[in-house]
This record gives structure tokens, sequence and C-alpha cells, in this order.
DNA sequence: TGAAATTTTGGGGACATTGCAATTTTTCAC
DNA sequence: GTGAAAAATTGCAATGTCCCCAAAATTTCA
């Protein structure tokens, strides 16, 4: 059996409210545009936006749902010999190299990045999702590891992909916002994966490799 | 000629205001504490509060200014024929070592890492301040080396370094948060960071030497 | 079709934060 | 010392996020 009417119109509720809310922002700026106003332009009261999203940065974020275990679904999906920070390396050069809106290479990009940057509450929210993507990373790679209780190691491994991954993103979101085209920051961003690899130690990029075969 | 009987009577002002607050959010946690509460406590109204504090967080961190340039500072105070990854290191080694308050080694500290641990807001702040270093080690690393306006290494570098700090305080703060006993604490964090310092590459390490003597 | 479950809404309120004007305190020239 | 200028403090009102609760509207299902 498929979903009821009120399954239906849920849905379809909230992402209405999530899409008026994210043109508002766009041409608004996230500070300037309020709940209410929201709520008037999508037709509903305020505690209804509220029933569906628990803070206003939620109506801003609510596309970037699942991002969390990106980097864990990377290293779980490393192929046998491969270690968990080449496998990274690899998935996000692939996704670089094939202009990918998932690393923000894509037209418009720029516009919501410029809207986190003016907005501390968005950037906090940003930095929390980060902070989210680290830790299910440690859990992972201690998980896939089988590494000790007591062991650092995970911990300091995910740092460094994560610094990987962050310096990566941080570096296309800056480039794209200095108004440069997706395919040319795809490629400086492909050159700066390559000498992250370089800075990266030996251990590191041996680190969780997954037994062969 | 000193300071008139105004600006001492202002530092006070501002002193105690941010102590009454700082117990009262060690005793209660942040959230719980109104800012009116905490005017009356301090006897003095809102609006003065406001008057020295822009948010209700720089109440909780007013101690922690000139935080910024910490890892600037260690950087620009390398020794001849000194990398900025190991003058970094060796700073924090010796402020490990002599359980120094600066890293968090003290009693009490738990207490101040469980208010922000339990507050979203100052943790956003703390991540702030731990962005703003990072920013500032960047520009400062960039200015030492001379580097060229486009190219990366400096951003690189300063993560590097900005990974062994954030992970070095964020297991600091696990481990007193855990109830450890601070000399127990830095005997562990030495042994992190001699591990960190394995992990790092060798151009990572002899980045930004400076010229001996 | 009517009761039960769920969603939406209205109203009220706590609290952070800001703006403005009135009031008090401190400074400083005379 | 005294009084006006400068600065600090205060009170008051308002905006905006977010929470709680109870009433009203909608949907489900026996």
């Amino acid at each position: 059996m498929a979903e009821g009417l009120r399954e239906r119109k849920k849905r379809q509720t909230r992402q209405y409210i999530s899409d008026v809310a994210t043109g508002l922002f766009l041409e608004r700026g996230f500070d300037a545009v309020t709940i209410a106003e929201i709520a008037e332009a999508a037709d509903v009261s305020v505690n209804t936006v509220y029933n569906y999203f628990p803070a206003k940065e939620d109506l801003f974020f609510d596309r970037s749902k699942g991002v969390v275990d990106r980097l864990s679904r990377f290293v779980r999906a490393r192929r046998a010999g491969e270690s968990a920070a080449l496998a990274v390396l690899r998935e996000l050069r692939e996704e670089v190299e094939s202009v990918s809106p998932k690393v923000g290479l894509i037209d418009g990009y720029e516009r919501f990045m410029k809207v986190v940057h003016g907005s501390p509450s968005l950037q906090a929210r940003l930095w929390y999702m980060q902070r989210e993507q680290y830790e299910d990373l440690e859990a992972t790679l201690r998980e896939e590891t089988g590494a000790a209780d007591g062991d650092p190691m995970p911990a300091l491994m995910a740092g460094q992909i994560n610094w990987v991954h962050q310096t990566l993103m941080t570096t296309i979101a800056q480039e794209m916002i200095a108004g440069r085209k997706p395919a040319v920051v795809s490629r400086e961003a492909l050159v700066l994966l390559d000498e992250m690899e370089e800075l990266l130690s030996e251990r590191v990029l041996n680190y969780g490799v997954r037994a062969a075969g």
C-alpha cells in the first residue's frame, strides 16, 4: 500500500513551505525574512511552520538532509585493498570531475553560500552539520577497523579525512562566491585534491585498508 | 596619566557583571539563566549588561579573549631552523607538560566545558572562535612565508596545524569531562601529541622553517 | 456516517536583542 | 567649588524566535 491523502498533503505542505522560505531567503537574506512573512507567503499559520521545522535554520538547510553520513558512506564503500582516506579522495575526485552539485559545483551555489555567509546562525548550523559528519566518520572508522575503545586512531584519521573534505568544500565555496564558473572551479579543485593527497602521510593513506578479494 | 575614575568604574562594572554571570552559568547552565536575572544579581539594568556585552555568549567567553592569535603567536615565535608545525607542537607540549590552564588542564575546566556542551549557542560560539584562530593562522603563515596570493599552501598548512590543536583541545575537554584529573590527562595528551606528530607528513613538518640564526 | 486520530490555528507568554529618550554620574574648564 | 558638557545608566516599547496549550478543522476508518 502506498500512502494516504494525509501523508501526501503533509509532504506537500512541508515542501511548499520550505520552497517559499528558500526563495525568500535567497532573495533577501536569512535574517531579513521573518517566520511570520514565510507563513503568510505560504498561506499557513506561524505555528504550522514550526510544526514542520524546529528552527528557522531548518527551513534553509532542508535540502541538505542526509549529508551527515556522506564521508561514512564513502568509507564503507571503499574497494578491496583501498584505504579509507583513498576511498574518500577517489569519490571526491569523481564528484569534482563530474562537476557535481553535491560538492557545490553548480550555478546558483554561490547564491546559496552568500546567504550562509551573511548569517551567523546559518554558519553555526553549517559548522554543526560538519561536526556531525566528523563524528559520524569517526564512529564508522572505529567500527570498520574494529579499533579498541581507548584507541585514538579513528578520531585522528577522521580528523585528517575531515580536513580534506572541509578544505575542499571551503575552497569551492570561496571560488564560487568569487564568481568563478563551476567548470573552472572543478579543475582547480582537482589540483587542490592532488596537493592534499601529497600532504597526507603514508600512515593516513594506509589506514583502514579493506582486505583484498 | 593613568586612567580616570570613570574608566576604572567601567572596568569594574564590566568585570563584576561578567563574574556574576559566569557564576550563574556554571551553577545552572547557560540557557537556564536569563539576562534579566544576571542584571538583577549584578544590580544593574538589563541595558547596562547589553552596554558591555553584545550578546549573551560574550558574558560566558569574556575570559577567553585574546585567544584568536594563540597559534599565530606560536608560529611567529618559532626558533631559528624550526618549522611552523614543530613550533606549535613544542609550545603545546610545554603547556600540556606544565599542566597549564591554557589548555584546560585545571580543576573546574570540566565544569566550564559541561556548560558549553549543554548549550548549542555556546558551542557555536566556540566553533566560531576556533574558525577565527584558523583564519588568523592562515594569514600569519601567508605573511611569514611570503606565499603568493593564489598559493593554497598556507591554508593547507593552517588546516593541518589546526587539526593538531583542535584534536588536542577536544580530547582534553572530553577527558576532563569524563572526570579525569589534570595530571592524568596531561600524560595522555603528551602521548596524543606524539601520535599526531607521527601522522604529519614531512612536508608539513618542514613548512615555514625560519632561516637559521 | 460518526467517533478517533491528526493537523492547523489562535492566543498567550518567555526571552534575547534593539532603539530611543530621560536620568544620573563623572569630568573639566573656569 | 560650580555648572555645563560628556558619558554611563536606566526605563520603556517593540520586534522576532520559539514554546505551550486548547479550540477548531480535516482526514481516517470502522
